[in-house]
DNA sequence: TTGACAAGTGACCTTTCGTTCACTATAATA
DNA sequence: TATTATAGTGAACGAAAGGTCACTTGTCAA
């Protein structure tokens, strides 16, 4: 009937992996919960693999599109506070997002399993953040904002930090509030570090 | 024959967990490791759900033993040189120790389907490194090896960046070698930043 | 020497898994 | 209207999963 069950099988697919993994999530219960049998699941992917390809080649799209290119770069802020807030706007997103959250959640349970995904991971959780970081960084130099020092490693000093905060949202989302309070002190901390 | 049979299991449950993780693991190819057929293992545990409740209980108590006690606490360096060469003989350690490694991927993998893995997860991967570092840091305040701060924000903002690379020479163990390189760069760019 | 017990085997059980297939209902097309 | 492609069903499949059990073997204490 829908045309779309193709793809409201790979949001449920990024639901149930991301809470069970690939080997914990069955056919049966993917296609149950989309109102469907799970024969019916074969008339869309080939197989099982077949769907978690395809998830795949979608997170690695998505990340390419939003995060991996140039035009997204955050602008450089014309102060510190609005470093602080630019940064707290991106938090926010990245751990209210349920998509992103489950995303990231399907890395880190499958990242040794799947090269692929493996690849993706350090994207996300490690080198993607800081390479975003490291032109804001050096812009705040250039305008005087924070004192002279190497972006990329100020870059790395910056996100790996929230990075671990955000983890612990994903981990234990009950925490979240206070995961984010923490950011927001580290922030300001930083910029108490390194502002001018 | 062997009365370690018991241990031997564990052993390599955790070597399996930590690579298939515990969906992906099966009781035939556990025992087929240790040179035993399936039923074998029901005679030292009862279920597979048994020896990942051993395994944890394993885990937990390790960790209380050599990261959560008072006694274990790493001493106050007395240069600022030497505390770069303590964190790099600690992050070695942590890095190389095989267990130690299987150990981190298994909560990884895990942390999300159960509690006490979950728990365990975010004090290797957050509070515990950080709780380490807090006393050191404010003795090398007192020292007047490093300013004035926060200790608890100094070594939450020096573990994460460390912990972040540990991660990833757990997903990518051909970049260790970076990956430590990398460490030291921070741990000497950190104490650049802090040192007096 | 014998008896008891712990350790290990191999056959077997049930359940669940991913997958296939013949079939039906529907809706668009010729 | 007749045809055809698409989406979905339900029964069935073989393989593999976790687990049980009667049985054998080796060790050691009585």
């Amino acid at each position: 009937m829908a045309k779309d069950t193709k793809e409201r099988i790979l949001l449920a697919a990024l639901e149930m992996f991301s809470r069970k993994g690939y080997e914990g999530t069955n056919i049966r219960e993917l296609a149950a919960s989309l109102g469907l049998v799970k024969s019916g699941i074969y008339k869309h992917y080939e197989s099982k693999e077949a769907i978690w390809n395809a998830l795949l080649d979608r997170m690695i799209a998505y990340y390419g599109e939003h995060f991996g290119s140039a035009e997204h770069l955050p602008p450089v802020p014309d102060s510190l506070e609005d470093f602080v807030s630019m940064t707290m706007r991106m938090v926010n997103l990245t751990v209210r997002d349920e998509q992103i959250v489950k995303t990231r959640k399907v890395l880190t349970l499958e990242q040794y399993r799947d090269e692929r995904a493996r690849d993706l991971a350090t994207k996300h959780f490690l080198t993607g953040l800081a390479e975003m970081f490291t032109p804001v960084l050096a812009g705040m130099m250039e305008k005087g904002l924070i004192r002279r020092d190497d972006p990329a490693m100020l870059a790395f000093a910056y996100t790996t930090p929230i990075s671990a905060l955000i983890h612990l949202c994903d981990r234990e989302p009950e925490k979240t509030e206070e995961a984010l309070r923490r950011i927001e002190a580290f922030s300001r901390h930083f910029i108490r570090t390194y502002g001018m």
